[in-house]
DNA sequence: AGCCTTTGACCAGCG
DNA sequence: TCGCTGGTCAAAGGC
């Protein structure tokens, strides 16, 4: 009886939403469990190549053999008829003008595991373009080629989908991220987003943890999800630092997660974020939205240490700042941020994630501000290579510049991960003055192969890509205390992404998808000096 | 006492 | 116009 009829209208709805373009669990599933049998959904037999398998095949045999970027290779594997039948049809990928999100792409089949579970790439880079020009290249044109057509997703959200599973190749946590579209707009104003994944490694393990206790191994997991006896494992999704206040929960159609609605406590702090869930009580996904307009409240002692604390904080989404915020201070409500931090972990390795700017959030905040206080809507694009803000949609309004600035503090090199690799090639790329080298783990029978990019036009930036996924655990630590909850640590990820000329194309990052089984690759982009 | 969660109902946008 | 759906409200209860 709660009913609100005196109730004033919640406030405004400010321009369009931003659409969550969570594909319908159905896709999930048809992906995720398809696994063995995996019948009609599309799933992958598990005899058959997986993904790896058939990536692979097209760089790592002979990185020399010829002249292709990794893009290429990766596109070549997606258009190979293996790959096909799991792609699916063009229309798995279509834009939900939902008139709401305004241009928001949707995904009908996760893109992330399309390549991954589906042997299929998940995005399709334009040929000659190589994972690191994708980082310099204006991601003008919003779609992928629609003659290798796959999913219409931008660069950027190629990008950040991959960035985003880079963050580990075990990672079963998704970041996805969404600027409301310009439903006004031209872009004018730059649009800067980062993705601080330093908390990756520190996840929620008693999230994940509980779950390893009852899942054996990933290929199981997510079969057998539902049946987990796993009980709900926390109450928050995660401490980002900021107060919240729960204050609906509603079914959502189409999902069987059950949304949680919550909002800052924070006195008249319009950010809010949804939070929706498997039954299992599995974060699956964090939507930010607002941008704080004010500091994040001191951090909490005791069990968790302070939000930003490398070593051993556990701020999940110390993102809501970092994306929804951007930044301490910025008070710029010109209009909706929303982030969405997708978090799997439906295989039982815990992931931990923090969509924030840098080792620091409030230092994050501080150092965007710099750039675009005061900007309004007219600030001319500026690039910064350090731009620690992790997701910072300037507004509806006008987006001139996306970036995406994944960056974490973790100071484990790529190549310490955690696992052994052996480099077995190395390439010159056109176009990129920094050869490309090609790792290989070398567990026995593991076929996860790891390739490392650097980005032309900074040698700073590395993108490592990951295929496959380690059918054994980390090796004993050498002397890493990083990877604890994981593989693949990504460490310092650092990717630009330029502006997508074109558009509202929101900005949405959407790693893979549920994990599990087969890693799908994944990139990193790591700033490597960021001292 | 204060804060948070739960939960049923209401409201608004959209097709 | 109507139904659907997502988002929000606010009372009740718990900690």
């Amino acid at each position: 009886m709660a009913g609100h009829d005196s109730a004033p209208p919640p406030q405004p709805k400010a321009a369009p939403r931003p659409t969550i373009s969570l594909p319908p669990r159905s896709s999930y599933e048809s992906l995720f469990r398809g696994g063995s049998g995996g019948g009609g959904g599309g799933g992958i037999a598990d005899a058959s190549p997986g993904p790896m398998t058939l990536v692979s095949s097209f760089f790592a045999e002979d990185p020399d053999s010829e002249c292709r970027s990794f893009s290429q290779l990766l596109a070549g594997a997606m258009a190979s008829p293996a790959a096909a039948p799991a792609r699916g049809p063009p229309e798995a990928a279509e834009k939900t003008d939902g008139g709401r999100g305004g241009g928001i792409v949707r995904q009908t089949r996760p893109l992330g595991l399309m390549v991954g579970q589906s042997q299929s790439s998940f995005f399709t880079i334009p040929a000659g373009l190589s994972p690191a020009s994708l980082l310099e290249t204006p991601a003008g044109a919003a779609f992928f080629s629609p003659t290798s057509g796959h999913f219409g997703i931008s660069h950027q959200q190629a990008l950040a989908q991959v960035t985003a599973q880079a963050s580990q190749a075990h990672s079963h946590m998704h970041v996805q991220v969404e600027y409301p579209s310009s439903a006004t707009t031209s872009m004018t104003q730059p649009m800067s987003s980062g993705i601080n994944m330093t908390l990756l490694q520190q996840m929620p393990l008693q999230i994940s943890n509980t779950y390893h206790a009852t899942s054996e191994s990933g290929e199981d997991s997510h079969c057998d999800r539902r049946s987990q006896p796993i009980a709900p494992i926390v109450d928050k999704p995660a401490d980002d630092g900021y107060n919240w206040r729960k204050y609906g929960q509603k079914q959502v159609k189409g999902s069987e997660y059950p949304r949680s609605y919550y909002k800052c406590t924070h006195p008249n702090c319009p950010v809010k974020k949804k939070v929706e869930r498997s039954l299992s009580g599995h974060v699956t996904e964090i939507i930010y939205k607002g941008q704080h307009n004010h500091q994040r409240p001191a951090p909490r002692r005791g069990k968790e240490g302070g939000p930003n604390d490398i070593n051993g904080s556990v701020d999940f989404p110390g993102t809501a700042e970092a994306i929804s915020q951007g930044g301490s201070g910025n008070v710029n409500r010109s209009g909706d941020t929303a982030a969405v931090y997708k978090r799997e972990r439906e295989s039982g390795h815990g992931t931990s994630e923090q969509l924030s700017g840098s080792s620091d959030g409030e230092e994050v905040g501080d150092t965007e501000l710099g750039a675009d206080e005061g900007e309004g809507n007219e600030r001319e694009p500026k690039r910064r290579n350090m731009d620690n803000r992790v997701a910072e949609s300037t507004s509806h309004k006008t987006v001139t510049e996306p970036r995406i600035i994944v960056q974490t503090t973790s100071e484990v090199d790529l190549l310490d991960d955690g696992y052994r690799w052996r480099k077995y090639g190395q390439k010159i790329v056109k176009g990129n003055a920094y050869p490309r080298s090609y790792y290989k783990c070398t567990s026995v029978g593991c076929n996860v192969r790891k390739h490392v990019e650097r980005a032309s036009n900074d040698p700073k930036a590395v993108i490592t890509t990951y295929e496959g996924k380690h059918n054994h655990d980390v090796p004993a630590a050498r002397n890493n205390s990083h990877n604890t909850a994981g593989p693949a640590v990504t460490n310092n990820i650092h990717m630009r992404v330029p502006n997508a000329s074109s558009n509202n194309q929101p900005f949405l990052m959407r790693p893979d998808l549920r994990n599990n089984s087969q890693q799908p690759f994944s990139v990193q982009l790591k700033e490597e000096n960021h001292t």
